[in-house]
DNA sequence: AAAAAAC
């Protein structure tokens, strides 16, 4: 109830932080410099950690400035240990650091972007007020209300605050002083909700401090870095490095990607010239551990994103080769994070394996489906998906191209900053729609048929090579090709703004899935609509889906109700384990409960609740009165 | 049964 209070100080705390040291112009300083009080700069205080103040930018104008002078640490290890010794001379060895590093804000001259400009990477911070949290395990770090209640060191602040993130998102607010306690975590938290900025920051701030001294053994050629994220696709493998590199800008943090169908040579040349952050697939990755051309051994963190993704059955032998056959640090010697919106119970269970002592967090409601989502569902026999699906898209069309889907009564305006956006923007700015298949083959097919229907559409999945991947998802975010079709590659963490309406064409068979998938609409607060065509192939999901949508404040369609209700199969593997939370700690479960093998130091939940819905022969959740009560030592941010 | 992930 005070949120609202300390939220609004935040933000002018942060604004006048930030227009205090970027205010005077007639003497360049450089955004890393900024800020920077000697008494109150305890990153300047380290002895060799983080960017050097006084060497950085002797003349007060090398904006390439900032390197580390520990450059032996991690890393690149030169051959020969010494000074400019590594054997890719090319650079000296020595002045790394002072690469080019290419401006990712893309704000090269350094003037503020005029007043009035849209904060179009904004969050709509009042979307997430009452969300409830859950936590558990020993003595967790009490949440934070603003950045500036963090020491995560000057350089990393210049870059929140170019980034416009004024103030931290719940994810963040309890993730980052878990993290920067070294504390190892297992996070569900809905999607778009800014999970990795809440993991890639207190990593990039614990590798500015990071003690220097660590001897690395001497192996040439070989890639040592401190830190390893890793995703199972692609693209978000991708994103996640864009996202890292914006927030790593001249603090002295490299970051560097390496994932499949992409040159590898170029991928080495970037690890050969140093590497702090690996973010990377587990396909690629196991091939540069085989080749040794990255050894693992200087691993302090790991942060799996979509880590129940990672740890299912397709991915776990090779994550488990990484995390456990290779040369990383066991747990409790590096910090491990694992993040996503959906949480089995099942895969918790193997996922503690690569945990220790860890903190349970979950941070929204219902499996990570936010009620900004509009959810709807339409009985659509297989037959007739196509021309339902041309009748949306007419109905689209016709509603106005820029983001109004009609609702029944009610007009949802999908595109909120529209009114903010520049006119010149707005025209390419339009709703984007993400239409998912279930087969590589039903996503070509159904692409050609609706580029021959005059509908502007392109596809991406796992057949296509990754130039045309890429090339397919950046042409439907600059909205020259409005129409997205995809499997499940892109079902998961992908952030593209603008996405108006996710249809389900096909329904996945997971209702976890589901939940990804309607996730890459209604992101960062804004509002979107999730269509899906369901019929009797849909079955085993029904159950869950009608749960989902209840629990979502949804309108379940009388249709789906009584489907539901005779759907024979009660419980089945897509059966939720019976909260009202995307995740619950499996280690409050008793029946998950052997042995003293896991710490577990009580639970804390906190948030507006009302009676049990919809999960009437649920998990006896509901009745076990876990609402309102707090362990000790913790508070919750929402009370 | 499908999708993803290395060459």
């Amino acid at each position: 109830m005070s949120m609202r209070t300390s939220w609004a100080d935040s933000v002018s705390a942060a604004e006048n932080a930030a227009a205090g040291g970027g205010g005077n112009r007639s003497t360049y300083v450089p955004p890393h410099l900024r800020n920077r009080s000697a008494s109150s700069d305890s990153l300047a205080a380290l002895p060799q950690g983080g960017p050097d103040p006084v060497n950085a930018a002797p003349t007060g104008g090398n904006r390439w400035a900032g390197p580390r002078n520990d450059y032996n640490r991690s890393g690149y290890i030169g051959g020969s240990g010494g000074r400019g010794g590594g054997w890719n001379n090319r650079n000296g060895g020595w002045d790394r650091g002072r690469d080019r590093e290419v401006n990712p804000f893309g704000d090269d001259d350094n003037t503020e972007q005029a007043s009035g400009e849209p904060e179009n990477t904004g969050i709509n911070f009042d979307a997430y007020e009452d969300i409830p949290v859950e936590t558990s395990g020993d003595n967790v770090p009490p949440p934070v209300n603003t950045f500036a209640d963090i020491d995560l060191g000057d350089a990393l602040n210049e870059n929140i605050r170019r980034c416009k993130y004024v103030r931290p998102t719940p994810v963040q607010r309890h993730t980052i002083p878990i993290s920067l306690a070294g504390r190892d975590l297992m996070a569900c938290a809905q999607t778009g909700s800014g999970k990795t900025a809440a993991f890639c920051f207190p990593i990039i701030s614990g590798i500015m401090r990071g003690q220097s001294a660590q001897r690395a053994p001497r192996m040439p050629r070989t890639a040592c870095p401190l830190a390893l994220i890793l995703s199972p696709t692609r693209e978000l493998s991708s994103q996640i490095h864009d996202e890292a590199k914006k927030f790593a800008y001249q603090t002295g943090v490299k970051v560097v990607v390496a994932y499949g169908g992409a040159p590898i040579s170029q991928q080495l040349r970037e690890l050969e010239r140093g590497v702090d952050i690996l973010v990377a697939t587990p396909g690629r990755l196991v091939d540069l551990l085989e080749r040794a051309r990255v050894s693992l051994q200087m691993i302090r963190y790991l942060a799996l994103d979509e880590a129940d993704r990672m740890l299912d059955m397709g991915f776990e032998p090779q994550i488990r080769k990484i995390v456990q056959q290779m040369d990383m640090p066991p747990p409790g010697l590096r910090q491990t994070m694992l993040f996503s919106a959906t949480f089995p119970k099942e895969i918790q269970r193997l996922a503690s394996d690569f945990l220790s002592n860890y903190i349970f967090l979950a941070v929204g409601r219902v499996g990570s489906s936010t009620d900004l989502i509009v959810q709807r569902v339409e009985y659509v026999h297989e037959t007739d998906k196509r021309s339902h699906l041309m009748d949306l898209l007419h109905a689209q069309k016709a509603n106005g191209s820029h983001g109004k889907v009609k609702l029944g009564a009610s007009d949802l305006c999908v595109n909120v900053n529209m009114a903010f956006l520049s006119p010149s923007l707005v025209v390419n700015k339009q709703a984007l729609t993400l239409v998912f298949v279930e087969t590589k083959k039903g996503a070509d097919s159904l692409e050609y048929w609706l580029c021959s229907n005059g509908f502007p559409a392109t596809t991406i999945h796992g057949d296509r090579t990754q130039q045309e991947r890429e090339y397919a998802l950046r042409s439907f975010k600059s909205g020259n090709t409005p129409i997205l079709v995809a499997t499940d590659v892109a079902a998961r963490g992908l952030d593209i703004p603008h996405v108006a309406h996710v249809v389900n064409f096909d329904l996945p068979n997971d209702i976890d899935d589901y939940v990804h998938r309607i996730g890459r609409t209604g992101r960062a607060g804004k509002s979107g609509l999730a269509t899906a065509f369901f019929n009797e192939n849909n079955s085993s999901l029904v159950r869950s889906l009608s749960e989902l949508m209840q629990e979502a404040n949804q309108e379940v369609p009388a249709w789906l109700s009584r489907f539901a209700a005779k759907a024979s199969y009660g419980g089945g593997k897509n059966r939720r384990g019976g909260g009202r939370f995307g995740g619950r700690d499996f280690r409050r479960d008793s029946s998950f409960s052997r042995g003293g093998a896991d710490h577990y130091g009580g639970g804390n939940m906190s948030g507006g609740y009302g009676a049990t819905s919809g999960y009437g022969a649920g998990g006896g959740y509901g009745a076990s009165g876990y609402g309102g009560s707090y362990g000790p030592g913790v508070t919750s941010a929402w009370d």
